[in-house]
RNA sequence: GGCCCCGUCGUCUAGCCGGCCUAGGACACAGGCCUUUCACGCCUGCAACACGGGUUCGAAUCCCGUCGGGGUCACCA
């Protein structure tokens, strides 16, 4: 006898595609019947793989500003099925990324929640309970095939190129056929055994109505021989149990989606509202983004440029980050380097969604009141960590002075130009150079590029390549270098105006133009041939440390 | 291969229940201005409706087909 999910699973109604797609039926009335009372649970569920991909972000964050959006709970809950060992180290650091990010969550690890346990490896025996009512309802069956036996099945459908279907030739229906097949040294798993005529309809927020023919749906295993539970009915059980209302989850999860839908509704369960999202894709392509391919996207110029750019801070500071982990698709890698959350965020939100033609800096709480599901895109979206790079410069242009002193600060303890902790004394250059630095400061650890204000004059690390062609190749240089250094120590004052009307002076007195000296005098006190203003250079290093730095300039020449 | 999804500048996108689109914005890129270098800023430029058929006075927008890209088909999650 062939068994049929409840009538509610087939749907033969077609409805035309809209591609506004008005929120469905049930939501509407969902949300109408809730007035007061929270009716928004949404969740994000992690694999503990010890880090946290820019792509699981992107659909953390959808979810948590649909909930915010609509006052709801957003839960965090562990997909710990498979690994057992190290969850708790392997989870520490994607807990503390979303922290970072400022992406809370109502319940789960850390926080607790009146559905605990939030670990899937916690929560067999709920499983267990689903799989024997299923079982006992008729929607799933003990199956004893052995691996080898659905494979000839299978490999016989495809040499006819007629869809594979198993023939449940080794479902056991009654206690009779369990003895018979265990004599045989069998061992079941269990199957769901799904409808094989009908069809069904999802009609997905993002992608409207989408059918499926139940006839193309396995026989899924949805518990080893060992009794451990797979996926697909941890998923849909801890769901339920959770009270998940709104499903917002990748792309890739479509496909699944009849098998989990089945199993809830087998289970008498309501169905959720699904919302599939196009997936982060890979830069400047159309292929999912994965951890796994980085030399291929390192023969991206922009993502090799801003990687590039991040391992030269942690080279300062200190660290050798394995590049498995230290790259940009990986969170940890913008705390690291000194990008601003609020950038991160920003960038990730335009990643798929657009409030409107124009639109394109938003503070955590616009985003929260304009975020809606009908205005996220159906394509992917490739990563761009050039785009990512400008929002962040424009986050980083808009923070306060005493921000950014905050910010940059740790950088310069933890790559010991400045002794930690540090006195008012470091605070306060460290004020002058920010200032006089501005926009040049595009991550907080950019400030390491100004280490040298921060480090004794015989310290400076010069540019070779800039103090060959500013102070060796030019031979008069020195001579003009010595002279100025000599005004320059009987200077009355010395602030930025009044050096700069003392190097027009000289200059003047010289009979040459400003270029040639300048470009000699900033590599002997800056050791580099780029930075800003000179004069403020001067300025904050004050007189004894400018003339001790032209000296030493000189005198290695 | 089956099933499902998707297809506007290099990238993110607006527009998509037809005319306001000689397709708008942003990033990137190129050139210029500013300038002691670099950065910022400002100005200018480059650049797209995948293709082919329909329907229509009129299509990026509706219909059909083709092509292309992707996802998924596990006793992984």
């Amino acid at each position: 006898m062939e068994s049929r999910g409840p009538p509610v699973l087939i749907s033969r109604q077609s409805v035309p595609r809209d591609r506004r797609r008005p929120s469905s039926p049930t939501v509407s009335r969902r949300v109408a019947a809730a007035a007061n009372t929270v009716l928004v649970r949404t969740r994000f569920a992690p694999s503990p793989t010890g880090y946290l991909h820019i792509g699981g972000v992107r659909t953390a964050l959808f979810n948590w500003l649909f909930t915010r959006r609509h006052g709801g709970q957003f839960i965090l809950r562990i997909d710990d099925t498979d690994q057992q060992r190290n969850v708790e180290a392997a989870l520490a650091p994607i807990l503390h990324g979303f922290r970072w990010l400022g992406i809370d969550w109502d319940e789960g690890p850390e926080v607790g929640g009146p559905h605990a346990p939030y670990y899937q490896s916690q929560r067999q025996a709920q499983y267990q309970a689903a799989v024997e009512r299923l079982l006992a309802d008729g929607f799933a069956y003990r199956d004893y095939a052995k691996t080898e036996e659905i494979a000839v099945e299978r490999e016989a459908a495809e040499k006819e190129k007629r869809p594979f279907l198993y023939s449940r030739r080794f479902m056991a229906t009654s206690d009779a056929d369990r003895r018979r097949f265990e004599s045989e040294g069998r061992t079941a798993v269990v199957r769901l055994k799904m409808p094989r005529d009908g069809t069904l309809a999802i009609d997905d927020q993002i992608r409207s109505r989408v059918e499926f023919d139940w006839a193309r749906e396995q026989d899924h295993v949805i518990q080893r021989a060992d009794g451990s539970c797979l996926y697909h009915l941890a998923n849909v059980v801890d769901d339920h149990d959770f009270e998940i209302t709104h499903v917002i989850r990748a792309e890739e999860h479509l496909s699944n989606t009849p098998r989990q839908i089945f199993i809830l509704e087998s289970l008498g369960y309501e169905r959720p509202v699904y919302a599939h999202l196009p997936y982060v894709a890979e830069p400047g392509s159309k292929t999912k983004l994965s951890k796994r391919k980085l030399d291929k996207y390192l023969k991206n110029r922009d993502f090799a440029q801003i990687c590039e750019h991040g391992r030269a801070i942690a080279d300062a500071l200190g660290f050798h980050p394995e590049a498995e982990t230290f790259n940009p698709v990986i969170v940890d890698f913008y705390e690291q380097v000194g990008y601003l959350p609020d950038a991160i965020l920003n960038y990730l939100a335009l990643l798929g969604w657009s409030l409107d033609d124009r639109t394109e800096f938003f503070t955590r709480q616009q985003m929260i009141d304009s975020f809606t599901l009908d205005r996220v895109n159906r394509a992917p979206a490739s990563f761009d960590p050039k785009k990512l790079w400008a929002f962040q410069d424009h986050y980083m242009q808009e923070l306060p002075l005493e921000e950014k002193v905050e910010r940059t600060l740790p950088f310069l303890e933890r790559a010991r130009v400045v002794a930690s902790p540090s006195g008012d004394k470091v605070r306060r250059r460290l004020r002058q150079v920010i200032e006089a630095a501005g926009d040049r400061i595009k991550v907080a650890g950019d400030i390491l590029d100004y280490a040298d204000f921060f480090l004794p004059d015989d310290s400076v690390r010069y540019d070779e390549a800039a103090f060959d062609k500013q102070l060796r190749r030019e031979a008069k240089a020195t001579e003009r270098l010595q002279r100025f250094r000599d005004r320059l120590a009987a200077a009355e004052t010395f602030d930025p105006a009044e050096l700069e009307r003392l190097l027009q002076e000289f200059v003047t007195a010289e009979g040459i133009a400003v270029g040639n000296i300048i470009h000699a005098l900033r590599v002997a006190v800056t050791g580099k041939s780029v930075g800003f203003g000179l004069f403020d250079a001067l300025a904050i290093l004050g007189r004894n440390a400018s003339v001790a730095r032209i000296d030493r300039a000189i005198g290695r020449r």
